[in-house]
DNA sequence: AACATAGTGTAGCGCATGCTACAAAATAAA
DNA sequence: TTTATTTTGTAGCATGCGCTACACTATGTT
């Protein structure tokens, strides 16, 4: 291996483009943008991302699932009280103020921001991925039975997804984040 | 009033404004294909809308509420069963092949694909019209004391609009319509 | 007929976009 | 030291964007 070293972190780069791309969308965020983010030039960014803007967001969703949702799914694999962490994590994107969702899910914003096919494809599938974990974490939950009376388990995972995305839209109609808690709760209780 | 006359229906070509900005978001909807749609040229363009792009979209907005939500809020007005219109208009907007809603909510997608202040607050206007009609059309049902003994009537409008904006990305993830039908249903069961 | 007014068609400006080309610089292997 | 390889910085292309400028045409008023 001879050659130049590269003077970036290519993680921390894509951590920065994480941020641009969570601001601003996928179709906002230029590659200009992004380059001024990550400290680097044209020149290192198309060599280390050769499809350019599009490979650099695939990258970042993948960087993304292991930052925030891979943590709250390994919690829920060992926890007792499945319910609350799911809560919690609901309440952080009603919550437009806290430091988690300020600007929404990355994924659910690409699938409604974005037409790139490829992209939506992408985001659908760690969209999967956490409503699956969710529905698995329930169910063996104690108080499962009672709940699968309630709602057949095969439409755990749609329901999930449209409260998760549905908050995500409503948090820009209603801005108060007690009422949008209060929604979440009432539709968490199928599971209590 | 001198001058030449209009060669073209203001109202048809607001008509066909709306098939662009609908299929394709305010955002991806280029200036030229409007006007090609619409079937005139960049001089009776900016005459007619002479803040361009953003006006035509208010207007289209304005136009869109009167040929689809209206009707709706009119007959949810005199009908003795609103649950069943309510039903069937979150079934359009599920059901991807209709010939309604096939591209998503109007409203719904300017929320989440602009950052332009001015027209979101247009869409959340009219979205809030469609959810104020709903709670109030449900609360002069025959067995409203019964959901509201569940739910408290100020969150009906925040639960309508979850459901409603929720189903306008899951649907772009579920593709099976009879699930998202299922889960309506199961949402809707709250006001039976 | 003369004029003012309203609508139409065309040329093109200034800007931002994603991306390529390519020379210069740094590093490891020979 | 030479050579091959990798990274970096800069110049700039082609395209599409929203929009303006302006001459031209058609119409109503005087």
């Amino acid at each position: 291996m001879a050659g130049r070293q590269k003077q970036y972190d290519e993680q921390q780069a894509l951590d920065r483009a994480i941020d641009v791309f969570w601001e601003k969308g996928y179709e906002h965020a230029s590659s200009r943008d992004l380059q001024a983010a990550m400290g680097i030039g044209k020149g290192s960014f198309y060599l280390a991302f050769k499809d350019g803007k599009q490979e650099l967001f695939l990258k970042s969703m993948e960087r993304f699932f292991v930052l925030h949702p891979r943590p709250l799914l390994d919690a829920l694999r060992t926890s007792a009280a499945p319910l609350d962490i799911i809560r919690q994590y609901y309440y952080a994107l009603a919550d437009a103020q806290g430091p988690f969702h300020r600007f929404g899910c990355y994924y659910a914003n690409t699938l409604t921001q974005t037409e790139d096919e490829c992209l939506k494809t992408a985001a659908r599938h760690y969209i999967r991925q956490v409503a699956d974990a969710f529905t698995l974490a329930l169910l063996r939950a104690p108080n499962a039975a009672a709940s699968l009376a309630r709602l057949a388990p095969e439409l755990w995972p749609v329901y999930f997804t449209t409260l998760w995305t549905g908050l995500n839209a409503t948090r820009l109609l209603e801005h108060d984040p007690a009422r949008l808690r209060q929604l979440i709760d009432f539709q968490l209780r199928l599971f209590e």
